[in-house]
RNA sequence: GGGCGAUUAGCUCAGUUGGUUAGAGCAUCGUGUUGAUAACGCGAGGGUCACUGGUUCGAGUCCAGUAUCGCCCA
């Protein structure tokens, strides 16, 4: 039956049929952490980071070098910073253009790991020895490198993952060695002792790491230490230093006592004698040691007591007074026991004062006859087993015997302990390998080198000087399995073999077999086919036991790779790591390379800082908030990426949940715009339908000149490796730009115009360029996002075969536009954000509209004023430019330009939802503007 | 304890050689729309520019000190 009244029977959604809604299969949520890894996959199929290099093999080179993450953990968060910051700089360079290769790299050998691996074994009842436990150690950092690598492909990370390098494969190891040859060649590698951490009972130097700090009562005294020479004092007594210690058995191997040159000193006098303390702890001395009726006397600074002489208490010998700025009054006497060979803090007085580094233990921690040590200490213990320590026990009694003590106390203090002994461990020094900084001015080649460098931010210059300037001579030795052997012989008579010749040989054995087979083979089968320096040969020889320092293997990288490999060149164009560095990597790095090269190994060095929490302090050690992988799996890589961009990262980086939902909203807006304008771009084909540049509509050109400003000011942000002004730029470009002024324009034309019309047209001719580039410039760092969205555009559906990040980046001139036509838009759209705002707003309050299509707009100016004369120029364009159905510009004589607002008048045209004066009929339609009417012919729907 | 750095709205950032009433975006609140709809528009509130002192006609901006936080070192 056919109904009488046809309108009635088209419901209104038939209307709303004939327009044309933005159309587009790209998803208006994300959904990252399911959808990212099926893009992953696709470019890995596709080859992708293969097809970028090859689109720039011809391109400049632009070489980023990795410092290698430690294989002993998942990625935390700090290190998924790093590497997307790589990852979004190297996809910026490789759009520009730049042949960017990506070679990660992973820190394998050291402590953590050994010591990780040692207590696993322990816990199973395992003691392996060295070259079993180096496979144990190999095992588990190729299966930290496995997680860690899938966690870095999970974040976007784009790279040479077949060409990755690792500083335990025996290539890279050869070139450990091949540098340390260097070094020994250059006569800078020497021999010296330093006190270390030792285990008696494992008979084994410990590292940091090992070491448990436990409570423990040790016993503390008081010992006065007579000063000879004294007269410039003008005291007559016998005059005593007193010094406070809680390590009795450490004082054979007394060799100063240290004052602070800054502390006030106080002669404290008791029966005819007259004591040296810090003004501080004058009292709590005199009641220690019950000295009834003590007076005190004048004082001296700290650093008029220097070169004081004061006599041993039991060994004929001098210790001289000296300056230590680490000496306090917090307990003590603020005169403190000084024996090199015992102590960090005495080791490096000793190095300022010439002192021997004196030890004279043995390795099971017996005092040796050196010919100083009395004779009745030779031979006994310094290790405490069950509370009791014979050293300190002897000791007491000779300083007793002697008269020397003043008094003794239990001291209850936190000290440390062998982890696997659980016995109090003691500092001692040991023959350790140095190499020197100074000889052949080293340091200053190396400071000059730091001047070539174009470190950011500026800061960092002075941070790496610093380092440079005031580190002692390297250490490289270390009492450990898990890293690259130290290629030294000895002879019988403990003489050292090492020959920058001979470790070049050992250097090629390695490369074939690795170097375990230093630890496998005997020195006898090491050196075979190996010439040796006349001295030695026929000698019967053993090899040492030391490893490296493995700040030696990552230092060695830019030669190990850079150098090595073809793809690469050295120095790099840039290395970019956390703040902490400038005393690590970028210290180590630049080292080997000046003794070994010659010359810095990097042109451009950026730092950025560390993590903290909301409230910028440190971030809390719990296991989830450190993983880079809790928060991949929550938010996608995406959101990651922008948290990463959106911050300055040369201060502290902020975490936290609050943070993250932020950029989630903020990456909503982005998406939701690409969304947008691929919807909109339904049916455009640029082959056919695209608009002359000259022809675009006003607003179009303006959308263009702001892209085109957009664009320069993202580039120069990425210039200078600044995402958080890109990040900036692109929030307010999608939120503010597009989003709240040209999308919201536009929709009347975009909806409601035929397709064929030219201002739709225009519109979309613009929208395809504003898209092609906005996309690119979000694709460095929403690398997922901006493939998505790419991917939809060029027809592919969710995935297809090319890629965003084969495009080039945009530049200026991809922008034609009317610069005169522009700029009068845009002082239009600032006039109504100005000025034509807050009449609607107004009118909205009061109910009389809801919509801003309700209403017109009339505005009053005298006719001389330049905005009069542009309102007229563009007054056809202004009820679309102000999103309203009517604008009036009328003339007046005088006064200020007037701005108000007025429901509009006529009727409201269903279709385009435009109040006009009058409406027509469109047959079946009804009745609808007569543009509407125009538009529903042009589609032959009447 | 020392060196270096940071501190502008609840959050992330701007703020040019010192110059009117310190700006954005997000968030919040109110409101409109319901043809970008788990989307979009409009409006409002919100800052002693960490603090104290100094230089200057004038300081978020220059200087000194203090506090808090971070990195490195001891």
């Amino acid at each position: 039956m056919e109904c009488a009244n046809r309108r009635q029977c088209r419901p209104a959604m038939e209307l709303k049929d004939t327009l044309n809604l933005p159309d587009t299969d790209f998803p208006m949520r994300g959904n990252l952490v399911k959808r990212e890894p099926s893009r992953l996959e696709h470019w890995r199929n596709m080859g992708l980071y293969e097809k970028i290099q090859a689109k720039n093999a011809n391109g400049p080179a632009f070489i980023l070098h990795d410092g290698p993450p430690f294989t002993n953990g998942d990625v935390h968060i700090g290190t998924a910073l790093n590497k997307i910051l790589k990852d979004s700089i190297l996809r910026y360079k490789s759009m520009q253009g730049f042949r960017a290769p990506y070679v990660p790299g992973w820190d394998c050998h050291g402590l953590p790991i050994e010591f990780k691996v040692t207590k696993d074994l322990r816990e199973k009842g395992k003691d392996l020895p060295p070259h079993q436990l180096r496979e144990a150690c190999a095992d588990f950092s190729a299966s930290y490198i496995e997680t860690q690598r899938s966690q870095f492909q999970r974040l976007g990370v784009l790279a040479d993952w077949a060409e990755e390098y690792k500083t335990m494969k025996p290539e890279y190891e050869a070139t450990i060695l091949r540098t340390f040859a260097s070094f020994v060649e250059q006569g800078l590698v020497y021999r010296s002792k330093k006190p270390v951490y030792w285990s008696i009972p494992c008979e084994t130097a410990l590292a940091e790491a090992e070491v448990e700090y436990q409570d423990h009562v040790s016993p503390s005294i008081w010992v006065r230490f007579e000063i000879s020479g004294h007269q410039f004092l003008h005291i007559e007594d016998p005059l005593y230093i007193v010094i406070w210690t809680t390590t009795p058995w450490t004082l054979p191997a007394n060799l100063a006592v240290a004052v602070h040159p800054d502390l006030e000193y106080v002669e404290v006098q008791h029966n005819g004698a007259t004591y040296l303390v810090v003004q501080q702890l004058a009292e709590s001395f005199i009641q220690s040691c019950s000295l009834e009726g003590a007076t005190l006397g004048k004082t001296h600074a700290g650093r008029e007591l220097e070169s004081l002489q004061a006599n041993h208490p039991f060994i004929d010998r001098k210790s001289s007074v000296v300056l230590a700025d680490y000496v306090t009054t917090e307990s003590g006497t603020g005169c403190v026991h000084i024996a090199p060979g015992h102590g960090l803090d005495d080791y490096h007085t000793g190095l300022k004062y010439n002192l021997d580094i004196y030890c004279p233990l043995d390795d099971q921690g017996c005092y040796v006859d050196d010919g100083q040590v009395p004779a009745e200490l030779i031979g006994v213990s310094v290790l405490e087993t069950k509370g009791k320590c014979p050293a300190n026990s002897a000791v007491l009694s000779i300083l007793k015997e002697k008269g020397a003590l003043l008094a003794v106390k239990k001291y209850e203090h936190s000290y440390p302990h062998c982890w696997r002994s659980k016995t109090p461990v003691v500092f001692r020094a040991m023959d350790q390998w140095f190499v020197s900084l100074d000889a052949h001015h080293m340091r200053e080649k190396v400071l000059k080198q730091i001047d070539q460098v174009k470190w950011t931010p500026d800061a960092g210059i002075k941070r790496i000087r610093s380092a440079v300037e005031t580190r002692p001579d390297w250490c490289i030795s270390r009492q450990r399995s898990w890293g690259v052997p130290i290629p030294v012989f000895y002879d019988e008579d403990k003489n050292p073999l090492l020959d920058a010749d001979v470790i070049r040989s050992l250097a090629d054995k390695v490369a074939q077999s690795g170097t375990n087979i230093w630890f496998e083979q005997s020195a006898k089968d090491l050196l075979q086919d190996v010439n040796l320096p006349a001295e030695f040969d026929g000698k019967k020889l053993t090899k040492g036991g030391d490893t490296l320092d493995v700040w030696i293997d990552s230092g060695c990288s830019h030669r190990a790779v850079l150098q090595q490999n073809e793809k690469l060149s050295w120095p790099a164009d840039l290395y970019l790591e956390g703040s902490d560095q400038h005393r690590g990597w970028f210290q180590s790095s630049i080292w080997t390379a000046v003794i070994a090269d010659g010359s810095a190994p990097y042109k451009n060095v950026v730092t950025h800082g560390f993590i903290v929490d909301e409230k910028g302090e440190k971030i809390s050690k719990s296991k989830g908030a450190m993983s880079s992988d809790g928060w991949v799996k929550k938010y996608g890589a995406d959101i990651m990426r922008l948290w990463v961009a959106s911050q300055d990262y040369r201060g502290d980086i902020r975490l936290s949940e609050n943070h993250f939902k932020l950029i989630s909203n903020v990456y909503r807006g982005v998406r939701n715009t690409l969304m947008y304008q691929l919807g909109n771009l339904a049916g455009f084909d640029p082959e056919k339908n695209a608009v002359n540049p000259a022809d675009l509509t006003p607003i179009d050109q303006w959308a263009l000149m702001q892209t085109a400003a957009f664009a320069g000011r993202v580039t120069t942000a990425m210039e200078a490796y600044e995402f958080h002004r890109a990040y900036q730029e692109i929030d307010r470009f999608v939120g503010v730009t597009l989003s709240r002024i040209y999308h919201a324009i536009l929709k009347d034309r975009l909806y409601t115009y035929a397709p064929s019309w030219k201002e739709r047209t225009s519109s979309q001719t613009a929208i395809y360029t504003i898209f092609r580039a906005l996309v690119r410039i979000i694709a460095p760092v929403l690398t997922f996002t901006a493939d998505e969205a790419w991917s939809f555009h060029t027809g592919g559906g969710e995935l297809a075969d090319d890629s965003i990040h084969l495009q080039p980046w945009p530049k200026t001139s991809d922008f034609t536009y009317d610069p005169q036509i522009a700029a009068d838009i845009d002082a239009l759209i600032n006039f109504r954000e100005e000025r034509v705002n807050l009449p609607l707003e107004k009118l909205r309050e009061e109910k009389i509209i809801g919509a801003n299509l309700e209403a017109k707009v009339l505005i009053m100016a005298k006719e001389e004023e330049p905005l009069f004369k542009l309102l007229k120029k563009y007054a056809n364009d202004l009820p679309e430019l102000f999103i309203v159905s009517q604008v009036t510009v009328d003339a007046k004589a005088e006064g200020e330009v007037e701005v108000s607002a007025a429901h509009a008048d006529g009727e409201r045209c269903p279709r385009s939802w435009r109040w006009v004066p009058k409406l027509v009929s469109a047959g079946d339609f009804g009745e609808v503007s007569p543009r509407d009417h125009d538009a529903l012919k042009a589609l032959n729907l009447i």
